[in-house]
RNA sequence: GGUGGGUUGGCCGAGAGGCGAGGCAGCGGCCUGCAAAGCCGUUAACACGGGUUCGAAUCCCGUACCCACCUCCA
């Protein structure tokens, strides 16, 4: 087997080899915490929850630093506008709210969306503002090394040089020349930047703005630029040469071409791989707030359970375009339901004939799972290798041969395991209640079994109906009935 | 203007020179008292026009359309 992902840098498929052999160094963007998290969000953290899983599942140590973005324009300016008198009460918005009170409540949407579908924790998880020294002393390198001014207007501001960087657009493979300008924005810092393409890498402080939004700095008081932010924090916690730095594909430029030219022209290493999940589309057009087209997990979450939309949103390579429409999940529902299926029909298959038997894993996923993987995280293979496994598993099981049924059951188990679709968040599981439910559920179930052995099936179609409309599904098997909850 | 990506059967979505991925939906069958579930079979595709090749969805050239980024964006 050998491990290759797409290298956005260098635009091929490579192999992968970590800088230190069994360990791998994982940092992507994670979000700037000003408004409620929406699909796209949690489809790139889900394909870097992939990542990380599927590393760990190959015996690396992984250690993921995600960053939280809690300072920013669009957050200083939501929350002055909560103060405003022109304020309207959105949904979720409150009045009057400082900018770190709204930053710290997004932060927790974001959490709390995350948990939900299976996204596990990073090894650690940095806000912006707790960074600001080690911003400043990546600014002083980038200045003493020729590649940062302070802008000579006194504003406070800093900013990269772009043209004493002669590498800046090997990212993205643009000339800096070709770049298209923005005319306002030239305008308004002409004076200011020696190049309408360098950016900010500290703001000053402008009149107006909250003082609690303002740091000390040896240029003035101020704010971290966004670029700067996720360079200091991947070196302080990865190091100046890490593995693999992830995002989503709209933070390629400028972003990451910024982050790539700031550390690089201080001498770092950087990124070794660069890996980016495609755009999640609604009705074609990429999701964004801006825009104004976003689906938050909440209105996802109210047309399927936690593992449906999992599923569904980490079904495609996560390099391509996922265009969302609501029916899609409903054909994730049945995908999923399908292995649920089975999982459930041959855990209690052998249960009932071999009481020893418990849940346990082979701690090997099929090779073709595998394989598929390994080269670039094929999802879309690896779960035609779910779905035929739960194919064999469903003949072994209509057979007795419960020795074959076992190790599909334990192959499933480590594939939904590896997926992250084993221990997403479900409805709260009340024993007590499940407990009643079961003897309620087995006495109708014992009266429709007399009334079919009578042949009344009037009164056993009736049961039967009476106990769907509760969300009881019944399946009638070679060894009686068997009941489940129908999830969603 | 620049830089990337895309166009696959009714839908989603892999593949990347020869062997019909998989899921959803449909149809037929087996099973069932009837269902459900499951299994078997089955229908069907590579945007368009050229070219290379014994052979192209896959490589090359051209065309059309779509998307993303070049401004905050996962």
């Amino acid at each position: 087997m050998t491990l290759r992902f797409y290298d956005t840098a260098s635009a091929e498929v490579r192999d992968f080899v970590p800088l230190v052999p069994g360990k791998v160094s994982l940092y992507y963007c994670g979000a700037t915490v000003q408004g409620m998290p929406h699909v796209g969000h949690i489809r790139s953290a889900i394909a870097f929850d992939q990542l990380t899983r599927w590393l760990q599942y190959r015996d690396f140590r992984v250690t993921v630093v995600r960053n939280v973005t809690d300072i920013d324009d669009k957050i200083l300016a939501k929350s002055a506008a909560s103060f405003g008198p022109d304020f309207e009460d959105e949904p979720g918005a409150l009045r009057n709210e400082e900018w770190w009170a709204l930053a710290y409540r997004y932060e927790q949407e974001f959490l709390k969306a995350y948990d939900t579908l299976g996204v596990s924790r990073p090894t650690y998880e940095p806000r912006a503002t707790g960074h600001i020294p080690e911003m400043h002393a990546l600014i002083q390198q980038l200045i003493d090394r020729g590649h940062a001014y302070p802008a000579p207007d006194g504003s406070g501001d800093v900013y990269f040089d772009v043209r004493s960087w002669n590498k800046y657009g090997s990212l993205t493979r643009q000339k800096v020349d070709d770049m298209q300008g923005a005319p306002d924005v030239e305008a308004q810092f002409s004076s200011r930047k020696k190049d309408p393409r360098d950016f900010a890498l500290w703001k000053g402080h402008k009149d107006g703005e909250p003082t609690t939004a303002s740091w000390a700095s040896p240029w003035g008081a101020g704010r971290p630029g966004w670029h700067l932010e996720c360079s200091a924090m991947v070196t302080k916690y990865l190091g100046a040469e890490f593995d693999i730095h992830g995002g989503g594909l709209d933070l390629r430029f400028p972003h990451h071409e910024n982050e790539m030219a700031q550390s690089q022209a201080a001498g770092h290493g950087f990124a070794n791989f660069w890996m980016h999940n495609g755009m999640v589309t609604y009705a074609g057009e990429k999701m964004s707030k801006s825009i104004g087209n976003t689906v938050s997990p909440a209105e996802m979450l109210e047309l399927a359970p936690p593992r449906v939309v999992r599923y569904y949103l980490g079904q495609a390579q996560y390099r391509s375009v996922l265009d969302y429409q609501p029916s899609s999940l409903q054909e994730a529902a049945a995908a999923v339901e399908r292995v649920d299926g089975f999982v459930s029909r041959a855990a209690r298959a052998l249960a009932t004939a071999d009481g020893d038997f418990v849940s346990g894993s082979h701690g090997a996923v099929p090779d073709a799972f595998a394989a598929a993987m390994d080269d670039d995280l094929n999802v879309p293979q690896a779960l035609a290798v779910l779905h035929e496994t739960v194919r064999t598993g469903n003949t072994a099981l209509t057979a007795g041969e419960l020795d074959a049924a076992r190790q599909a059951l334990l192959s499933v188990t480590d594939m939904l395991r590896v997926l992250g679709l084993n221990d997403t968040a479900g409805p709260a599981v009340d024993e007590q209640s499940t407990t009643a439910l079961g003897v309620l559920v087995e006495a109708q179930l014992a009266a429709r079994a007399r009334a079919r052995a009578s042949k009344d099936w009037a009164a056993s179609d009736a049961i039967r109906d009476t106990l769907a409309a509760a969300g009881v599904v019944v399946e009638d098997g070679p060894d009686g009935a068997n009941w489940s909850l129908k999830r969603g």
